[in-house]
DNA sequence: TATTTTACTGTCCTTCAGGCCAATAGTTTT
DNA sequence: AAAACTATTGGCCTGAAGGACAGTAAAATA
C-alpha cells in the first residue's frame, strides 16, 4: 500500500528530524487544494497530514483539518506542535487527529509514530492520558452523590457553616447570618477541612460545587 | 538494554500468538515473588509483564498489578483480555497498566505493542481513547462554553493567571509555574477581579468552574 | 454513669490576599 | 505621532484566614 506523507509548516525548512525520518515526503508552506491530486488519494492509497503547529494558530489548525478531512476524506492528520499542551491536544483530538507531539521529536519517534497509526492506532502523551482517564473514572462516579458523601462527614452546625463558605461568604458574613462568633465559625471551617481533607476554603468550595 | 516479557496466565499453554511474538518470553501460571529476581530486574533492564486476564478476575487483576508494582517499581504491564471491555480497560488503566488489548491479538500487534511500551507509549483501544477524548472535551467543552464568555474579557496573560487561580492555587504557586513574580501575579488578579467583577479568587473560582 | 462528640468562645501569631501608589518598556490603536 | 493597552515589578498597608493552644457546657453514646 502507498503511503504518502506531506508535512506542512509554515517554516521554510523542514525540520532536520522530518527529513531523516521521511526523506521523500512532501513538505508544503500551508495546505491548499493543490498540493496532492484527490484522484490519486483515492485509489487506496494511505495519506498522513502531519501539520506543524505554531503558538497562538489555533484557528488555523482548525481551519486546515477541517479542510483537509472534507478533501481526503481517508487521511490521517498529525499535529506536531512547539509547544505542546493539553488543552490543544484535546482539542486536536477531538477532531479527529491521530497523533499529537511534540514538533521536535526525534526521527525514531516520528517513525514509531508512523507505524502507530498506520496500524489503526493514537499516539498521544502519557500525561495527557493519565489526565483523560482521571477524568473519566471521576466522571463514572455520581458527582451529587459525592457531594453528600462529603456532607455527610460533617456535622450539621459544619455543614452549614461549610455550606455558606463554599458560596463565598466571609467568616464574617456567616457569623451573622448563624448568629455565633466569627471565632466559631472558624472553628467548625477548621474541623470541616481537617474532615474534608480541604486546605483551604477554596477547595473546599471547589469540592462542593464539583460540576455535574 | 535488557528487556524482559514475562506471562502471566491460568491456561496450561500460553497461546500461540504469544510464543510465537515472544519465543523467549517466560510463562507463569500466576505471579509470585520467585519469578523473577528482583536484582536482576534493578540493574537497567526493563521487564515486562503481560497479564492474561479471564472474566471475573477483576480481584485477581488488582492484586496481581500492586504486587508487581510493589517488587518491580519500573516493571510495565500489560493487560490481555479474553473479553475486552471499556470499563475493565478504564480500571487497569487507571491503576497504572499501560496497555490493554484483546488476548488473541496477533502476534503482530503483540511486537507493536512492545515497540510502543518500551518507549514510553500507552495502548488502548481507539474506541476507548474516543470515549475518553468525547467525555473530557464535554466537561473541558461545555465549562469552556459559558467561562469563555468571562476569559474573552481578560488578556492571554490574565487567562492564564485566572484559571489557574480558579483550580486553588496560590498566587506564589501561579508566580512559580508561569515564571513571574508573586506581584505580578497579583497584578493580573486585581485586573481579573475587575474586569470580571468578582470580589476575590473565590469568586473567580465558582465564575469559572460554573456548572451548566 | 462515664466517655465522647458537638457547639461555642477566647487570644496570639503567621501568612496570604488584595488594594493603593507607583514605574518601565513594548505593543496596539487612534 | 500620540494615546491607550499590556506585561512586568516594586513597596507599603490593612484585613482576612487559618493554625496553635487553650477552655466550658450541653448532648449523644458506649
Amino acid at each position: 500500500m502507498l503511503v504518502q506523507d506531506i508535512f506542512i509548516s509554515p517554516l521554510e525548512n523542514a525540520l532536520v528530524s522530518w527529513v531523516e525520518a521521511f526523506p521523500k515526503a512532501k513538505i508544503a508552506p500551508l495546505f491548499n487544494h493543490l498540493t496532492l491530486k484527490p484522484k490519486k488519494a483515492e485509489k487506496g492509497s494511505d495519506i498522513v497530514f502531519w501539520l506543524h503547529m505554531n503558538e497562538d494558530r489555533q484557528e488555523w489548525l482548525t481551519n486546515t483539518i477541517s479542510t483537509i478531512q472534507q478533501t481526503y476524506s481517508v487521511a490521517k492528520i498529525v499535529v506536531l506542535a512547539n509547544a505542546p499542551n493539553q488543552a490543544e491536544a484535546l482539542y486536536a483530538l477531538s477532531l479527529g487527529v491521530v497523533a499529537y507531539a511534540h514538533a521536535y521529536s526525534p526521527a525514531k519517534v516520528l517513525l514509531e509514530i508512523k507505524t502507530v497509526i498506520t496500524n489503526g492506532g493514537v499516539w498521544m502523551g502519557q500525561d495527557l492520558l493519565k489526565r483523560l482517564i482521571e477524568v473519566s473514572t471521576n466522571l463514572a462516579g455520581n458527582q451529587a452523590a459525592q457531594v453528600d458523601q462529603h456532607l455527610k462527614l460533617l456535622t450539621k452546625r459544619e455543614k452549614q457553616v461549610a455550606i455558606e463558605a463554599a458560596k463565598g461568604l466571609s467568616n464574617k458574613e456567616i457569623a451573622r447570618i448563624l448568629t455565633i462568633t466569627e471565632r466559631t465559625v472558624k472553628a467548625h471551617l477548621s474541623s470541616t477541612f481537617e474532615r474534608l481533607g480541604a486546605k483551604d476554603r477554596l477547595h473546599l468550595a471547589l469540592m462542593l460545587n464539583k460540576k455535574a
